[in-house]
DNA sequence: GCGACTTTGTTCCTGCGTTCACAAGCGGTT
DNA sequence: AACCGCTTGTGAACGCAGGAACAAAGTCGC
């Protein structure tokens, strides 16, 4: 059997694809049937063309001359981004964030559940977060042997994330989300994803700024 | 006058700045004086060569053969990324999210104040966090136009955040950070950026399960 | 039944970001 | 004073993502 397509699809793309899902289900909701790569790509914000490249990694799944079938085309992306089936998370450091994330609706309906959270902090342990009851930190790799988790969440402060990072990793995670605004090092065949709020708005905040006054790098007093 | 230094800084080597600030900071807390390319790579999680070019964007500020100041890179790169200046933000929907974020003490050490919080709901509002009053929704154009915010966050539902970004940009912010699971329409001359929770998990899910089974896209029942 | 129009899927190309490798420069040592 | 080791800064090559243009294919109208 041969495999004429390539068997990998660019991290860049898999982020589209995720895009292109929600934008799909709001259309379907809304009863539409059909929609063209034009009008998919203007709500996504993307490029035609390069919308039409990213769903050419999933194989042809449109119509010449009509577009793409919105549930047929929802569905597809979502086998490919493995939404159907159900993924278990731990959470680790219920403070603002982390009680953000555990009590977002968002996640379940991608196939994300969380099935432990955690904090160091008493005060917190036995708290009521979107269904779920707060553990103290012991109990991390109890839950994630039991659970089969496979992906764990830090929200924690800086100082104890990379603790919180190795504790996971020996437990059998595969893959981390970071928060924590620390770079964290991991072993070989895990993954860690960062997501640094601050930097976020420092490179907004720099664009900006560079749009004002393009010039003087160097010079400034 | 000559211009041998190009006057632009690649957005990408933006947020590594941003990062080498943060560990920097850190090792200047620690007592450390000098640090060589490969250690403060190392710490940063970038590879040496392109942390040197990195910093060669900013000019000649290291000394062969011993390394960078710890000090005075620090707040080389904090001047370039305009750290020293107040820059106000104004913070729309406070839910647990816009929670989190008003009360992060994060971003006040890298130049960002939060001047006004705004939610829609009664509830919410009249409700003190991080030292600010949240306020009716009404009032978002006074107060940009009040405190000259030249920055604005988007913590809303998705169903309201495009009507909360017209908004922001007719009162004259340039600059928008949109945690919302929508893709939102600016006019020319207002950056939009876009931080996805659910993407970015859904990335790592896919990466992972592509680790484990890197066959089989359009082949699955 | 045939032609024209619409839209997809692909190919080419351009530009950017990243990485490797080397020359230049500084401090310490003899 | 000269040499040696170490580290920076830069030039070149590689790979990748993004955008534009074109051919294939299907539908609608006549």
């Amino acid at each position: 059997m041969i495999q004429p397509r390539p068997r990998t699809i660019p991290e860049a793309t898999v982020a589209r694809l995720a895009v292109y899902l929600r934008v799909l289900s709001a259309l379907a909701d809304g009863g539409r049937s059909t929609v063209s790569s034009g009008e998919l790509a203007s709500a996504a914000g993307v490029n035609p063309a390069g919308l039409r490249k990213d769903l050419s990694h999933l194989g042809p799944c449109g119509v010449r001359g009509v577009g793409y079938e919105v549930g047929a085309l929802r569905d597809r992306i979502g086998r490919v981004l493995g939404v159907e089936r159900s993924r278990a998370c731990v959470l680790v450091g219920i403070g603002n964030l982390g009680s953000a994330l555990a009590d977002y609706a968002g996640f379940g309906s991608r196939g994300f559940e969380f099935v432990g959270l955690f904090d160091a902090a008493p005060a917190r342990i036995g708290q009521q977060i979107g269904g779920q009851t707060v553990r103290p930190l012991d109990e991390l790799e109890d839950v994630v042997a039991a659970t089969s988790a496979s992906i764990g969440v830090i929200t924690t402060p800086a100082a104890v994330a990379q603790s919180v990072c190795d504790r996971l990793a020996a437990a059998g995670v595969r893959s981390i989300l970071n928060f924590a605004p620390v770079t964290l090092a991991a072993p070989d065949g895990v993954d860690v994803r960062k997501v640094d709020l601050s930097v976020e708005l420092q490179v907004l905040a720099f664009l900006g700024q560079q749009r004002l006054a393009p010039a003087a790098v160097g010079e400034m007093a």
